[in-house]
Parts: structure tokens; C-alpha cells; sequence
DNA sequence: GTAACTGCAAATGCTTTGCACCCCT
DNA sequence: AGGGGTGCAAAGCATTTGCAGTTAC
């Protein structure tokens, strides 16, 4: 967590960003909670609490700037807010339509790259696997 | 494409929806451009040419009346509006990040919903695979 | 010193909603 | 006849933007 934290730092000196305290207690809260993929407003709450000031463009545009270089990935959902990730590898989302937790399924996926851009002669750069279902938590309360 | 209407036009008779003019024209348009995955926008154009009355709303209603059915399927994005389409086979949708156009590639994917459940307990409901990329077109016009 | 960052408020864009009227079945 | 559908205007919400002041490098 702590080295995943001066990684990140140490990305953005690389790519010319600047360290300000607001982007510390950001990129704090993020990697404290990267496993819940979390979105800007959780983002906000738990870094406005400590630091007064902050505000939630500041939080937008931190990530944003994050994401622009590469640094971390932005996940965008249908009526749900974004989300933000540091899993760069080829894995399947799993996400839940209850309670919107998400969660990372790394067994292999095929690489269909080649078979695409051969076949239809599109390009691929990102790509995007999810299943939308029920987390464990929420089928168990459910009955 | 007429085939198509008339399937979609008893779906909804055995949902119970009614069929107005507006419900006619939009899913007209709909399916006339339905590999567009078109947007309501997009449906909301053409369709007011034929019914000059027609509002954005109703449009909006139809179309989630028909996916709330199970009817059509609900595509959304980041930075665009949302598409729709009626294909429901398990596929990949290409997305080009130039154009905005959506290409159905048909190849079988993995289905991984057993192995999510047993090993994570998370019960999928529907699933979600993208490549986003530049299509033929936009790749040839870039230079 | 200066370009980048921050905070505020306002704007944006897509989608939804409340409500009165209308019309399919 | 009655419940769903329609159109309008307004609200909603996440995200972005313009701008003036501030700060890291």
C-alpha cells in the first residue's frame, strides 16, 4: 500500500505532475481503498475529512489527470457514478447491481486483438469485460 | 426488417404496452438503423421528421418500456449517450473512440459463469465485453 | 517566476420526472 | 371507461469549465 502509494508518486514526478497536499490525501484515499474501486464521492468524503478545503473539482481533476497518463484506469458505469482502478491486467469486472461493489476476476481472457483487427479491421486500445449480477454479501441477505 | 418490427410489435402485445403512432415511428427508426446501435438522439431526429409532435421524453419512455422487457438492450457509455440494440447473442461490440460507431463482432467468447459463481459466489446476470479502438474507416481517414 | 493547481460557482449534457391532457384497447 | 402513453418544462446528477487566486518546482 505504502509502496503502491510512492509508485504512484513517483509516476507523476515522470509524467510532470505536481505533488500538492491535496493530491497526497487523494492518492491516499485511493489506495487505501483501491479494492473497492471507488468512485469521486467516496474520494471526497473520506479526503475532505482530512483536509478541510478540499473540493470535489479538485478530486475530479486529480484523477482525471491520473488517468490521462496512464497512472490509473477509469471504469464508467450506466447510473453510477465512475470508478477508479490500478489493475492494468486483462481481467473480468464483476459487478454488483445491488450494493455496486466491484470485483476483480483475473482468470485469462482470450485476446481477440489480432482475430478484430484482421477480421474487421478495427484497432482495439482499451478493452472492457464485465458481468452484472449478485455478490455473495447481497444474495445471502437477500433471503 | 419488416419481420423484425412485426416480432418486436407482438413482444409488445404480450407485455401488455400499447402501440400508439409515436411507439410505431420510433421502433420504425429504431430497427431501420438498428447496427447503428442508434441513440435516442440519433432516433429522436429521424423519427420527429415522420411525427412532427413527438417529444425527446417519449422517446426515452418507449425505448426503456422495451428494454425493461427484455425487448431491446440498453448499451451505456462513457461520454456518449446511451445506444440500444437487439442482438442478444453473447458478443463483442467494437467501439470506435473516433466515431462513435459500434461494430458486433460474433465470435464466441468464453462463458465464465459458472466458474464466477463457484468461485466467488457472485451470480451474473448479463455480461458485457468491449474493445475500444478505431474502426476501418477512421483508421483510413486518419491519414 | 511561471505554469500548473485549487476552489468556487455556474454550465453542461443526458436522462428522468411531475403533471395535465389524450387515446389505445 | 380507464390505465397507460404523451408532451412540456423543470429537476436531477455526475462531471466539466471559467476564472481569480495560490503554490510547487
Amino acid at each position: 500500500m505504502k509502496d503502491r502509494q510512492a509508485a504512484i508518486f513517483k509516476k507523476m514526478k515522470g509524467a510532470g505532475l505536481k505533488l500538492t497536499s491535496q493530491r497526497r490525501v487523494i492518492i491516499h484515499v485511493l489506495m487505501e481503498n483501491i479494492s473497492l474501486h471507488p468512485g469521486a464521492s467516496l474520494i471526497y468524503q473520506r479526503a475532505k475529512k482530512k483536509l478541510k478545503g478540499l473540493s470535489l473539482s479538485t478530486v475530479y481533476y486529480t484523477l482525471n489527470e491520473l488517468s490521462k497518463h496512464g497512472i490509473i484506469k477509469i471504469l464508467e458505469f450506466d447510473k453510477m457514478e465512475n470508478r477508479y482502478e490500478g489493475n492494468f491486467s486483462h481481467h473480468l469486472n464483476l459487478v454488483c447491481m445491488r450494493c455496486g461493489s466491484i470485483i476483480d476476476f483475473p482468470k485469462a481472457l482470450p485476446i481477440l486483438s489480432k482475430k478484430v483487427e484482421s477480421q474487421m479491421g478495427f484497432r482495439p486500445d482499451e478493452m472492457r469485460f464485465e458481468y452484472y449480477g449478485y455478490c455473495k454479501e447481497c444474495l445471502t441477505r437477500k433471503q
